[in-house]
DNA sequence: ATGCCGCATGACAGCGTTGTCATCGCGTGA
DNA sequence: TCACGCGATGACAACGCTGTCATGCGGCAT
């Protein structure tokens, strides 16, 4: 090493220095990093992996889009926790396609991440064993671990639906709509399921007819609430199943007048423009998700024995408006 | 390796396999990645890059913050383009802080990223000159790069700084305000001195009384906002220069009823719920701009005496009606 | 004054993989 | 049939760093 030969001490010694290890001089370190400042010294991290037996230093994240600034949100959370401990984020792009995770996973296991969190587009999660086996903690994010024991961070789905449901229901609405995501998710079943707990326990019958599915992009969503507006029987309310959902609402609502008033909505996610919009959210800190996720890999990277564990996030409802809106007088 | 012991072949015929590389039976072949398979084999990352004399099999990305859609985007794009080759992406977060800017081009540097692509919050970027030395590309996007010799991608500023002014003049204000982010940007400057022909050009003149900076969020941008409507003089219309900067001139908006009309706001870069609120603006495609500096950086990292190229993404005007709006009568 | 202890330093091996070069065997053309 | 060539395979070193262990030195207690 050229640093070591300036410095005028061994191999080990500058490598002493470099590292911040102890037993060496103050002096003798001083001198050592100056010779590294002066040929612009930068440690190779591959050799120094290896050496010390480790793979890598950095976690990998897996979203279907990081253009969702839910996800987004969640990559920054979990990218402040890591990097407490110097380590850093990859991220990788599902397109939500099972396929396509399978293989970026895959690289990710090649390259050794030292833990993998993802918002996973399978169904069925027990493909990530492998990864479990070599010591690579796993952790889901948004949507549960399945088929598999693993860490979990989520959102309290179905008592955010039941919320969103109640807070209609109070509001007077019976036709109550739901726009949700793909069929798939856990995060679209819970919600649903919350929202039926709300609308059986008060006694509406044949709600389903308005639920609709499908809506992972704001396009989809206007097609949706725009058929259920030109149906028969439109409702004068919407639950918005996720961001990307009740922003598509809110922009089919906007290009017509509808007779008797606006529909009510209430969206899941909170979103940037929903307070200028005046959307009634069922908010989350997908934020606080991303650190949690980080918090639970790091610890079973420090302790592989923990007992797996589901942290389960709270939802709020946080009223600015469209959630309020009355039904029309009939 | 276990793995050539268990396929019965030498270390060597094993790596071939595992690597792709040619010369090898496919018999053979086939029987190493059984063996591999059989045995959950990974290669390690670290001990290939050493002995393949690379660093790194990622490009670092830094923004100020992830949780901007602006940046998200970006990001996106830059993986997308970036994975074509194989490569991941890391992401880092400057807070839009020169300190931990250098800290953390600093850390990707000592883990030795192949390139870096950075939307820098320094006004001089020399200190970038280090990396370059070391054989790593550095692209610098939205602001362009400063007192270095490097690639960047920027944004057509000037010319979309010149189009929001000339189309809110057009329409009949002559007093408009520019709601800025921090004045040491770029972009903030640029997209300012645009504005500023086509107001000389008009002959308008004591116009940069209603011009404010620091507009980095939503809360100062209402904040800007607010003053300039309670001031004796208030303008009749807004070009907020960033998304952040639009947001927040909309929501202080629409929580007042402004005397003869609301003020006309015209937007620099397009946002999520733009569409939904009806906002004009400057629109750009930060997606692109992650491809583009992609490119960059992987092209001169075939070839690093390639010409310093600075590549300029243009902006469109997308008019929804806040734009629109006309001046109230005197 | 002597011996012991602990800190600073250095020599050396080894981390897991791939590049280089040598070797081997088989097919082809004369 | 023999020489030649080329593809398949293997032995070995090297990538740059850090862990282990040995060595040397000075201070402190007796």
């Amino acid at each position: 090493m050229q640093v070591a030969q300036l410095a005028g001490v061994s191999l080990k010694t500058a490598s002493r220095a470099l590292g911040g290890e102890p037993h060496i001089r103050p002096a003798t370190r001083d001198q050592v990093l100056a010779a590294a400042r002066e040929l612009g010294y930068r440690r190779n991290t591959a050799a120094s992996l290896l050496a010390r037996g480790h793979h890598s230093d950095s976690f990998g994240l897996i979203t279907g889009d990081l253009t969702n600034p839910f996800y987004s949100a969640l990559a920054q959370g979990l990218e402040d926790e890591i990097r407490t401990e110097g380590l850093h984020l990859t991220v990788a792009n599902s397109r939500e396609s099972p396929e396509l995770e399978r293989s970026v996973a895959q690289s990710l296991a090649d390259w050794q991440t030292k833990a993998v969190v993802v918002a996973s587009a399978m169904p069925d999660h027990s493909s990530y064993a492998a990864l479990q086996e070599h010591g690579i903690p796993v952790v889901f994010v948004d949507r549960a671990a399945q088929q598999i024991e693993a860490d979990s961070v989520v959102f309290d789905n179905a008592g955010g639906g039941e919320t969103a449901a109640r807070h209609l229901l109070a509001g007077g609405h019976r036709r109550i709509a739901f726009i949700g995501d793909y069929t798939w998710l856990p995060t679209y079943q819970e919600r649903l399921a919350g929202m039926a707990g709300a609308m059986d326990a008060a006694g509406i019958e044949g709600w389903r007819r308005w639920v609709r599915a499908g809506a992972h992009d704001v396009p989809s969503a206007r097609a949706a609430t725009a058929e259920l507006l030109d149906g028969d029987d439109p409702p004068t309310a919407f639950f918005a199943g996720n961001n990307r959902a009740a922003l598509g609402v809110i922009e089919e609502l906007v290009g017509r007048s509808v007779d008797g008033g606006a529909p009510a909505v209430v969206g899941f996610d909170d979103f940037e423009g929903a307070r200028a919009l005046g959307v009634t959210v069922i908010a989350n800190d997908p934020q606080e998700m991303g650190r949690r996720a980080g918090r639970l890999a790091l610890d079973r990277l420090a302790d592989r024995d923990l007992p797996v564990q589901t942290v389960t996030l709270p939802t709020t409802l946080v009223t600015r408006g469209s959630g309020e809106r009355p039904p029309p007088r009939d």
